[in-house]
DNA sequence: ATTTAATAACGCATATATACGTCATTTAAA
DNA sequence: TTTAAATGACGTATATATGCGTTATTAAAT
């Protein structure tokens, strides 16, 4: 009788700003270490990289595989399957994107012309 | 006899080097919509802010609470009691130096000789 | 001194993240 | 064609995050 208050107790996340909310799940893409790692190594490659990325981190396979498959979800790197093995590139649009997006926010929190008393 | 290699399933973020972890940590208090309206608000005010900032989100006091927790512990911004009420600032420092960290991760994201065929 | 208002502290329920093992699938190699 | 290697899909255990109610705690107001 009283437990229809209950529902939706979480998720309340779609309640803010559209950009927050894209922002917030951009950052969230880069709260990872290995995240930020297996985005560094394939920036440093300069170019796509076949095969196992796992060898990278201190981690198991599947768990990189895990990170790899959350940051492409998100947009920030492409896989292509190549027979049997499988190509991993940045997505340099989305990359931009993030730059931009969180250039924009850092712009927002300008501390210039702050006062705390 | 072998369940002492079920130890320590998790916490392998410390295996990475440290200035990944310690940019994860700053991208994941960034990486909820609330934490950011917060920032965002403290920023847009310009100066410190006494009272309940909660009336600003579309969450309840204590769970607003909760977040500005989180910004408090990786420094962002700094609560001071004065009285019954709390002053609220932006740390400044922490802000510039989130600005540089992250500034500096997106250099290594450079993509202008990034090659994908 | 007692009440009241503002916060912090604590605890709880649910949701999501982390880490990895196992199995399925897909393709190159033998 | 069978085998082996690479990778994705799935499941599971644990940890952490999210959201909020309730209970201290603290200091201003009465």
């Amino acid at each position: 009788m009283r437990q229809i208050f209950k529902m939706m107790v979480q998720a309340k996340s779609e309640l803010f700003e559209e950009i927050l909310i894209e922002s917030a799940n951009l950052f969230k893409a880069l709260s990872h270490p290995a995240r930020l790692h297996i985005l560094k190594f394939l920036a440093e490659s300069k170019s796509c990289i076949t095969g196992d990325i796992s060898n990278e981190l201190p981690l198991g396979r599947t768990t990189v595989n895990q990170h790899i498959k959350e940051l492409k979800e998100v947009g920030l790197i492409k896989g292509e399957t190549e027979g049997a093995k499988t190509k991993y590139c940045l997505n340099v649009e989305k990359i931009k994107e993030l730059k931009f997006i969180s250039q924009d926010f850092f712009d927002k929190l300008n501390t210039e012309s702050y006062s705390c008393k």
